[in-house]
DNA sequence: CTGTTAGCGCGTTCAG
DNA sequence: CTGAACGCGCTAACAG
């Protein structure tokens, strides 16, 4: 292996000092021309290559963005990350990537690693488990902006990008009173969440908006996964009288009522209407093709990237948390579309 | 903000220097276990958090490894990637992501920006642009040792994590075959990739072993996409005698197809059969389920971590790139699985 | 416009 | 078992 190259070896190349070189490449306004195009092609000549970790070491920027997801095998995330990589990218950011797998000891370890290596900023997904969100308000407190994206905590500080959940709860809600569905159901997720939570007040908003009783055997303490969808269907099934319709917390919850649905030889949308929520890749392809609450997921990814951008440029002391709302963008399928009332 | 603990301030509170301070921390033999305990102690009692980049700077080694995909959006990388940060991750090892988008000139920044961030390791996939691979070279005479996963060059003398695609392009066929279709056509993929090289060739290995005579006007030379798989079927539906049975390079392609085949009212399995490729996470929940060849993302990915480690633990110089290949899983669903003959 | 000096925080010699 | 001194490569401050 041949030793790296060196601000010191072009330098002495050019019989200038590494001060000047550095400057050079940085392209600073008091370097004249002739010097940095003298520079620049003795660097490419050489094969310069310029030691991150010392620049980041002296001027105290690292030019990292970390990222702390709950998991990245679902679509979602992969989504989030590429609208976020690809903006920190073209604007000479690196992003290193930290999957909490929903646990909470994970996810402050996460936090931890990106403190050590000095990131400039941190988005960050909160997992299923985390209540106490202490770990942030530590990075914060080093110096680090948060901004917090799909995943917030309820009462918490820190700037944020979300879809407007209550609004795509309601949205849902109200598109299957409006199909003719009477007796509407939801499967919701821990409530701890704010998206969650969130979600089942635009159902109840939405109930009461168009005079329907809200009926609390009607929700099903679910949870984001095919079992939950599957574990709801059949509890609602075993009611005096069955629901008509079921809006799930998000679309892994509506594929498992679908499969069960399915199972039980259930049409849809006929003697059930079905809602999701997330517009994951899947849920175009299914059959029935879900009915669903697009998130943006790519935008949202960068919305999030230049909210802390924005931050770490005004690091001034004075910035205020500001909260990006999405909004909810309903995806009509067959799975909630009937023909005619 | 409050300024950073450094090793400093844990000396001066303990009346020592800084260097047995950093001897402590990093668990050195010649340290007294009663040193040892007391600098963790005001280690944890100061909120001490290591500096990374300093730490980078003098030994050499940042452990953090570059992971490069052509794009984060399908579920396939973002499983790969969920495999590759937990083992790296629990090693103590941070990850960066950078998205080649699918061209060249990101994937050669990318490999720049690697360099630049000295990771101790590069984990790639190549885009379907790259035809030159000087810039995996270029890494390694650097220093850095580069590991190719899934999408891998043909004649490049990098270790490298690939699924066994001959394999499952012979399996994929064969199956058909055994179901009782006659006319087996293959939706291709670009031939520089060596996976969708494979793969037609596998078909065409799969053919020749069960005494079919190979047709070439039963090859559409598609890509890995939806788009590819409808214009496939239109293709091959003109053909004056069409085939009956579709094996195509990747899922989205046989998704393509699949749709296609719903569009114009030709049923699956009993009309047209239909494989696919890489069994990404709508596979499953499509209609009808889509028989598919398993390409272990996540373990894939994990070993290509693993590979990556044993090489930067052994750079001693001489290390010889090896090549892991999983084997290929076929999954059988509804799509090809024709009730009897 | 360029050179000089110094130091970011850590780990690794070499002493003792 | 611990201390003293140095340097990784770069950039910021101050000269000139």
């Amino acid at each position: 292996m041949k030793r790296r190259i060196t601000l010191q070896d072009i330098a002495l190349d050019l019989n200038l000092t590494p001060a000047t070189v550095s400057r050079a490449l940085n392209n600073h306004p008091e370097i004249s021309d002739k010097t940095k195009k003298m520079v620049e092609e003795t660097a490419t000549r050489l094969d310069y290559n310029r030691n991150k970790i010392a620049s980041s070491l002296r001027s105290g920027k690292t030019h990292v963005i970390g990222v702390l997801i709950p998991t990245a095998e679902p679509a979602f995330f992969g989504s989030v990350i590429h609208g976020i990589t690809n903006i920190a990218n073209s604007s000479g950011y690196d992003v290193i990537i930290y999957q909490s797998n929903e646990m909470y000891e994970y996810e402050v370890k996460g936090i931890k690693a990106f403190m050590s290596a000095r990131v400039d900023g941190i988005l960050a997904s909160i997992s299923k488990e985390t209540i106490d969100c202490s770990h942030f308000i530590n990075a914060k407190r080093n110096g680090i902006p948060v901004v917090l994206f799909d995943r917030v905590n309820n009462d918490l500080d820190i700037p944020s990008v979300t879809v407007d959940d209550y609004q795509g709860g309601f949205i849902a809600t109200e598109h299957l009173i409006e199909q003719g569905y009477k007796r509407i159901a939801h499967v919701s997720g821990p409530q701890h969440i704010k998206a969650f939570y969130d979600r089942l007040k635009g159902y109840r908003g939405a109930l009461q908006a168009n005079g329907i009783r809200f009926d609390a055997s009607l929700v099903y303490a679910g949870d984001i996964s095919i079992e939950a969808g599957k574990a709801a269907v059949e509890n609602f099934l075993k009611l005096p009288v069955r629901p008509d319709a079921i809006f799930a917390v998000e679309d892994f919850a509506a594929l498992g009522v679908i499969k069960q649905l399915k199972a039980r030889g259930i049409k849809m949308p006929e003697e059930m209407g079905v809602f999701g929520f997330c517009n994951d890749l899947f849920s175009e392809h299914i059959t029935p093709g879900l009915s669903t609450i697009d998130q943006q997921t790519v935008l949202m990814g960068q919305e999030a990237v230049k909210m802390i951008f924005h931050i770490i440029d005004n690091n001034n002391g004075m910035y205020q948390p500001s909260k990006v709302v999405l909004d909810p963008l309903p995806v009509i399928r067959e799975s909630s579309l009937r023909v005619s009332t």
